[in-house]
DNA sequence: TTGTAGGCGTTATCAC
DNA sequence: GTGATAACGCCTACAA
């Protein structure tokens, strides 16, 4: 900078002025630095003008893997309502693994990120609490925190699972099966810290509304531990071999549904004339199987920009209490649910 | 830290050696100043670090769109890579628009991002080889520019594609169809600069394929201009249509092959005793909808590993000629193809 | 090993 | 409007 001031026969001040845009330059003396910035190949440092300023334009992004067509597509929100600001983001994955989530949490916060946007994994969230309290403010993407005062951006899990029970008891089932992709790992936490909240409130509308029906022992048919497609397609095998199996199946997320048919198909049953299906999340894959996918569709794009707008709100200062914002759910009706055949089902 | 350096008791040069770790500090200093830190909740500003030594411990990410599985598993690759190596990754979007690539690669060096992994999109690519040339290495991810020198990492996507064409050859079809994602507004550009290099490679590959098979103007079966699944389904649909429809499809990636797979279907065909397919990218769906699909297999995030761990080795000098590396690309062959049972095949 | 002094590339302050 | 000068928070000599 200093050389472009020379070149452009200013101090350095107002070259500064010039460049940053801040401060009053006469016009003749900001075209002529302009000038000498453009033939010296000059680039703003703005790592230094963060440490000055105390904002970095930055804000930090913590998810649990990108690679999961849901934060994809949450990141991809947050990204572009950020960009719009004038911001950047920085990204880190945790796989949920709460060690993770703090050592990127300590990262981003040495980075001076103006904010956080994080989609918490169990465990202790203390480090989310503190970062919120020393001036970097938090915001939670589509999993709650009980008992913690930091903005929330998610959907009513609850509901929507327990309405999604409930139209399956309407089309009459009632031997309903639930796979969720919750981990086993998590079960060393204390009870409010146990996986996720997304996983966690699923399960309670999956109960809620099984005890709605009147049904017999709902846990009967919940299986937990599946991570991954493959470990819900051996849930989902599993229950299929039971004794009485399920004549209807609610998948807790699209990587479920997607192990769920494969089981169902491997067992040489059909959806849904063997089995109805009902899953959350509307992968694009789900409007082209056969049959079509019934679905509960979030909008997770449109959670990822809210997130980040409710943050640039904070970072400007807002202070209003924490809230919980919940975006709407769409039930799309596709063609994996009929009406229970099974004629035993009275059991 | 000057408070921290008091309350240890020791100048602000040995508490910066103990925060740092650089330098020698006798234990004892060591201990007290981090205790001290501790206490007074201490986090070292990074930026501050970064404009001093010059190395922000950051790469820059620019692809065209995470919400892209592919890109989101390229992503993860590249996040992972940096991660072990002690780096952050920050991110940004282009939707295929020169203008944000450009844009994009500025506000990323004026951040002082140590090294750049960008997947370019179409148009001029001066900006990536002055970013080179300034200092701040570039790695290209999934997509090359000729006549530029900088190191790059995909497949050989004009092989694939020509096995691919080879591969429904074999089985007996002679009209085969090609739907491509490329956009049309690309075509402004001069010759060398439309479109992204995996359509135009992808496209000749198919083109070769045809002409080793002898097979008569096959552009008349190749549709471009299908950037969403929308358009290609709706591609699909016209190539469906048309005077002696194709009797085999090459989807040119797994959006594309979601819209043509709708679009066959809507036209009350089915696959493969209609129409033959095969598609890049082998998204999980591919191998769950009726019939499997036969697609040419990426390792999306082995790529996007091999883009961060070649510009790790540059950021930390390496001077060898930029190079170009392949990645082998899997051919799976599942149930969407059959032989060809169309008699009027010579045509 | 430790402290002092200076510098990194900006912005902020205050006279002029 | 402009310029000198201090300041941001840290690292790097260099001397002790």
């Amino acid at each position: 900078m200093a050389e472009v001031a020379r070149t452009a026969g200013v101090s350095t001040a107002t070259a500064g002025r010039a460049l940053g845009g801040y401060g009053s330059v006469s016009p003749e003396a900001r075209t002529r630095v302009l000038a000498a910035a453009k033939e010296l190949g000059y680039r703003r440092n703005d790592l230094a003008r963060a440490v000055i300023t105390g904002r970095s334009d930055t804000i930090g992004l913590v998810v649990a893997d990108i690679d999961n067509p849901f934060f994809a597509a949450a990141v991809r929100g947050v990204s572009d309502a950020a960009r719009a600001a004038g911001y950047e983001v920085l990204l880190a994955n945790t796989d949920e693994d709460p060690h993770r989530e703090r050592s990127a949490v300590d990262v981003l916060l040495a980075r001076r990120v103006d904010g956080l946007i994080v989609a918490p994994t169990w465990g202790d969230p203390e480090h989310l609490q503190r970062a919120q309290r020393s001036g970097t403010p938090v915001v939670l993407l589509d999993r709650r925190i009980e008992g913690v005062d930091l903005d929330t951006v998610m959907v009513d899990n609850f509901e929507a699972s327990r309405r999604a029970v409930a139209y399956l008891v309407d089309a009459g089932h009632r031997r309903i099966a639930m796979v969720t992709g919750g981990t086993r790992r998590s079960q060393v936490a204390p009870p409010g810290q146990r996986g996720v909240s997304t996983g966690r409130d699923r399960v309670e509308g999956f109960l809620r509304g099984a005890a709605e029906a009147g049904l017999q022992e709902p846990e009967r048919y919940l299986r937990t531990a599946a991570g991954t497609p493959d470990l819900s397609q051996r849930a989902t095998a599993d229950l299929l071999a039971g004794h009485e199996p399920p004549t209807a199946l609610f998948a807790s997320d699209s990587r479920v549904a997607l192990g769920a048919v494969k089981a169902i198909r491997q067992a040489g049953r059909t959806i849904p004339d063997h089995i109805s299906l009902v899953a959350f999340d509307d992968a694009d894959w789900t409007g082209v199987v056969t049959p079509t996918i019934t679905v509960i569709s979030q909008p997770a794009q449109a959670l990822g920009r809210r997130a980040a707008e409710m943050l640039l709100e904070r970072i400007s200062g807002a202070q209003e209490e924490p809230r919980e914002e919940l975006l709407p759910t769409v039930f799309i009706e596709r063609d994996s649910v009929a009406p229970c055949a099974d004629d035993t089902r009275g059991a």
